[in-house]
DNA sequence: CGGACGATTCGGCGCTCACCGAAGTGTTAT
DNA sequence: ATAACACTTCGGTGAGCGCCGAATCGTCCG
């Protein structure tokens, strides 16, 4: 706490919060940061090609954002992987998203505009799902009883019950515990999804029972058939949600190298 | 979502967490939103003075601060009164402080050193109680089952109903969309305090019924006798977080003016 | 009305930092 | 071994930005 040192001078510790957001006032950092909101590990390579930075720019940041506590690394053999460091800090950056001003970018191929439109429509949100099937699912779970939002949003009876219907333990010791629920700011709708351990065990459930399945290398998600059918059963879900985002206006030139990661 | 305009060019948007986070990546507006986590109003003069900074300067950074959305402000005839724009706001902030590495701060005089002590003791949140009277009021609430850790925090059904004999209704069904319980992580402790819409009420209901007080014109709580009883009855607390706390070391010179806010 | 006061605008200074390319290190593949 | 590869180190460059002081504007008080 406060320290009286030899020369009758004293100092204290304080948070620096402004270091802590010098990491991310930078673009090109903070686009790897959300990239890596995938949850997955990422290469300092294909995040350098991903910003569009050099190699060696690439590292200094990597650098920045491993001492800072952000990332966590790995090396394997020449290569260096990095994730997120944890939920922490994947839920502040979520939580600076929904609350940054919206930047108008260019968009410079097709197949960046189809990526784009799948990332809107369906993705994590690294333990969660996000987007606008993410949001679906919050909205439908309110209507129906299942979330309450007397103090704040937490789960109903009904909600755990519903849980436990579906397979899924753990909001399960609810007659002496409340399911940690929590909701997270969607950057693409501004409007809430479901996050914190619900959330979690949710999207967990959804991928073993493959109603989404994740695409390759990105976060983005697609609703598999049997994922429409259980959506459409239990929640009631549009169809909106659940079909597959149509592809961008006339596709004219199939094939174009994206300039963010080959989806 | 995605635009294509005439030129057959297309945009789209995308949250700027990298704008919102240079806002704080400096000391000086960070210590501006710091000082402003006490809830209240500041003015360009007050802040300028806390911060060290000529009042051209602390000008400049309020624009980018409001302008940002990160601060609201009320123009009084030549004063310009500004506080955090909202709850979102101070929740960031505080979840920023968890995460931000320490720095070693140097402590100019006695009465900072008092106020540092005090603050560490216990103080407000934006709207709840933080501090180690904060933390130990989670720790103790958990002890009696009163909160739950397994899927991080959430109040138990004992922890309603000790609520409820507190008389504070289900934390006031206000139209608050914030998370029944929430966490924050105390910076001086670096252990969870209790957050959210219960805190907010505790704290409401512990200050209606002075069992803490406020120091004026800043976020210093003291405990008064009256919460020693209520704390101790209702949570067992322990005196080491209920008495005042001492004054710093020898106090040969009382008075020194803080270069901080007089507290 | 005139002076004190709080806040603002503006020009200019100095520092920090993101960036690149070229050269270097260590690992894997041939 | 040799080559290709992934990453790193380092020097140099340019832009951005935080800061101040001086001048100015608008408000409040005597």
């Amino acid at each position: 706490m406060i320290r009286w040192d030899a020369d009758h001078e004293s100092t204290a510790e304080t948070p620096d919060v402004a270091a802590l957001a010098a990491l991310l006032a930078d673009r090109t950092r903070a686009a790897i940061c959300i990239a890596l909101l995938d949850g997955g590990t990422w290469t300092a390579g294909e995040l350098a090609e991903y910003a569009g930075v050099a190699p060696s720019t690439a590292t200094e940041h990597l650098n920045l954002l491993v001492a800072g506590g952000l990332l966590a690394e790995e090396r394997r053999g020449r290569r260096r992987h990095v994730r997120l460091a944890g939920s922490d800090t994947a839920e502040i950056l979520e939580n600076l998203a929904g609350l940054a001003p919206y930047r108008r970018v260019r968009i410079r191929s097709l197949a960046e505009a189809n990526h784009r439109r799948a990332l809107h429509h369906a993705r994590t949100c690294y333990d969660h799902i996000a987007g606008a099937l993410g949001v679906a699912i919050a909205e439908a779970m309110t209507e129906r009883g299942l979330l309450g939002r007397e103090h704040g949003l937490e789960l109903t009876d009904a909600g755990a019950a519903w849980l436990v219907a579906l397979g899924i333990e753990g909001g399960g010791h609810a007659s002496t515990h409340r399911a940690h629920v929590r909701t997270c700011l969607d950057w693409t709708s501004r409007r809430q999804h479901l996050s914190g351990a619900v959330g979690a065990a949710l999207y967990r459930h959804a991928l073993e029972h493959r109603w989404v399945i994740r695409a390759p290398a990105s976060r983005i998600l697609a609703v598999t058939e049997a994922g429409r059918v259980a959506f459409r059963a239990r929640l009631g879900l549009s169809d909106e949600v659940l079909m597959p985002t149509p592809a961008a206006p006339p596709a004219r030139d199939r094939a174009e190298v994206s300039p963010r990661r080959p989806g």
